[in-house]
DNA sequence: AACACATACAACCGCACTTTG
DNA sequence: TCAAAGTGCGGTTGTATGTGT
């Protein structure tokens, strides 16, 4: 589309406004109206272009302008609408009267987005930043390469569990990484959780939210049902569950109670085809729920499982505590 | 006290998209 | 249908202020 820019006349003047120029401006919108921004400036009497006249009022002069530091409740409106909405500053600052789309945003990026990193989440997504480290460590340890020179033909008696323990990795990888639903836009359910648990970022929690298994579908209760030994390899508790040690001792993030009170997030499902059926979700919270079409949507599940029965089936041998040891 | 550096924020720029006449 | 005007956005810059040496 052709068209003129409108700040590249000679002569206007740029940068910081004056008290002088504030004033002028104010006095001729507030009676005047500000009509054309383009025709503007030269009807005030400004020396500046009319972007830059728009600017300055939308962004500072408007008499509705709420100044000074955001609460604690609009950083979370802010959070969750980010969430959603990603970067549309404008319908966020929608929503946050009196705040500017251009405030917003460079609270975003000067605040906000510094502490989600600093906690392990990540600004765009919205998810914990993978600290995939340990895994990847576990995961080259069980790989077939080193083993292969180092294990005698007696050892090899292992590799059942070597290559279960290898898949369990890969599972729990799988699970931190999930792939993105097809049918939804990205969403941050994760950044729902953390402000329902932590009520906002001025109480950050510790980047250790690995696993968020309401999230990916997955009730962990469920899930460890058909392993009447997972009790003494996992610990589950109310609302989530602890690793082995053996895998790091790593555990879940889950939050039950807050979390069933957010209404966009998925109903919880077994992890088990058989057992796909939806629970505590009702027919009208399914309509309401864009995420209704993701809580099957997790492929790995199965996997994981396959992967637990057959760890947990060599576990009367447990090689693998010697060798990972 | 003086300086360098970091940080926060206002403002600008360029572009794409939408609305209007 | 088209061009101008208006709007929204990401990215960037300039300046004031804070902090450490």
């Amino acid at each position: 589309m052709g068209r003129s820019p409108c700040c590249n006349e000679s002569g206007l003047k740029k940068g910081p406004w004056t008290p002088e120029e504030d004033s002028t401006l104010v006095d001729f919108i507030q009676k005047n109206g500000h009509g054309s921004w383009r025709a503007l400036p030269k009807r005030a009497g400004l020396n500046r272009c009319g972007k830059s006249c728009r600017l300055r009022w939308t962004n500072y002069l408007r008499p509705d302008i709420k100044r000074g530091k955001f609460s604690d409740e609009e950083e979370k409106i802010i959070f969750d609408l980010h969430s959603v909405l990603g970067n549309k500053w404008s319908k966020i600052a929608a929503h946050l009267p009196g705040r500017t789309d251009n405030e917003i945003k460079n609270y975003w990026n000067t605040h906000m987005r510094k502490q989600l990193l600093q906690n392990g989440i990540d600004p765009k997504t919205h998810k914990p930043l993978p600290n995939l480290n340990l895994l990847v460590n576990l995961s080259q340890l069980l790989s077939p390469s080193t083993f292969g020179n180092l294990m005698s033909p007696l050892d090899n008696a292992f590799r059942p569990q070597l290559d279960a323990a290898q898949l369990l990795l890969q599972s729990i990888v799988q699970l931190i990484n999930p792939s993105p639903c097809p049918n939804v836009p990205e969403t941050s359910l994760l950044g729902l959780n953390y402000i329902s648990k932590f009520g906002g970022i001025s109480d950050p929690p510790q980047p250790q939210a690995l696993f968020d298994f309401p999230n990916l579908g997955v009730n962990p209760h469920q899930l460890f049902n058909n392993f009447p030994n997972v009790a003494d390899s996992v610990t589950i508790f109310e609302g989530g569950f602890q690793l082995p040690e053996v895998l790091g001792g790593l555990n879940s993030d889950y939050c039950g109670d807050e979390i069933e009170n957010i209404n966009v997030l998925p109903a919880l499902v077994s992890a088990c085809e058989e057992n796909s059926k939806i629970v505590n979700q009702t027919e009208e919270s399914k309509k309401m729920n864009p995420m209704y079409e993701c809580i099957n949507y997790s492929p790995t599940s199965n996997m994981f499982e396959a992967a637990w029965e057959q760890f947990l089936d060599g576990e009367a041998n447990a090689p693998w505590k010697d060798i990972l040891a």
